[in-house]
DNA sequence: CTATAAATCAACTCTTCAGTTGTGTAGTTG
DNA sequence: CAACTACACAACTGAAGAGTTGATTTATAG
C-alpha cells in the first residue's frame, strides 16, 4: 500500500478516467486482440462483428490514454499494446471477480445443507 | 499471465463493469475514504462537498458490485471496503500513470538540450 | 404517541458516450 | 492520371448514468 492518502483531486480524476476508458466492453475485447501482436484495424475489426469506423474510434481512445501505440504500414495503421500493466490490473480485476464467485458458491452450498 | 484467452464474451462484460464502477472520481473518493475503516453515510458526505443521497446512490453501486459490505447500526448505515484488492488495483493504475509521466518527462528534457 | 435524525426511493434534468452513417483523406496499384 | 484499399473525421441518435429535488422509510429519543 503505497499509494498517498488522501488522494490527491487530480489523481482522482486521472486514475477515474483511466478506469472508464477500460470500462467499455468493445475496448477490452480490443485489448484482448492485441495480446497476439500488433494489428491493423481492418483486421481486428473482422474479429469483432461491429464497424470499422467503430474500432478505429475505440483504438483513437486507448491511443489518447496511453494503453496503445499506432504506427503506419502502407494503407494500414497498425496497433499494439503500449502498456503492458493493463493485463496485470484486468488479472487483479479478474481474481477480485473469482473470490466473489467462489464466496457465493460456499453460502449456496451452506443453504442447500 | 494467467488469464484465458482469448477471453470469454461473458467474462469481458463483467470486467467491463467493474472497471466503470470505479470510473468515476465520486466513488474513487468514496472508497478512499474507506481506507480509514467503516464510515457512515453521513459521516461521508460531509468530507465530499456532495448531496447524502448523491453518498447513497454511489455506495449502492459499490455495494451492488460487491466491493463494499454494509451494516446497520441503529439509525445509521456504515459501510466498509469488503473487496481489498480494489487498492492493489488503483496502484497498477498509478503505477502505469507514473511510467507514463516519466516517459513524458524524459522526452521534454531531451527536446530541451 | 410525536419529533427528529439518517438513509433510501423516485422522478426528473442534463451530460456523456457508444454506435451508426456519410464523407474525406492517405497510401498503393495499374 | 484513375481506381482501390484502409483509416479517420464529422454529425447524428439513442441509451446510460451522475446529480438534484422532494417524498418516504427506519430507528432512536423525548
Amino acid at each position: 500500500m503505497t499509494l498517498v492518502h488522501p488522494l490527491p483531486p487530480p489523481l482522482v480524476d486521472r486514475i477515474a478516467q483511466r478506469f472508464r476508458v477500460l470500462g467499455e466492453p468493445m475496448r477490452i475485447r480490443l485489448l484482448d486482440l492485441l495480446r497476439d501482436g500488433e494489428s491493423s484495424v481492418h483486421e481486428l475489426t473482422s474479429s469483432l462483428d461491429t464497424t470499422q469506423q467503430n474500432v478505429s474510434k475505440h483504438l483513437a481512445v486507448l491511443h489518447t490514454e496511453g494503453i496503445v501505440s499506432r504506427r503506419r504500414d502502407g494503407t494500414r495503421v497498425l496497433y499494439a499494446i503500449a502498456d503492458e500493466s493493463v493485463f496485470e490490473i484486468c488479472e487483479q480485476v479478474c481474481g477480485g471477480l473469482r473470490r466473489q464467485t467462489s464466496e457465493l458458491e460456499q453460502l449456496l452450498a451452506g443453504a442447500s445443507r
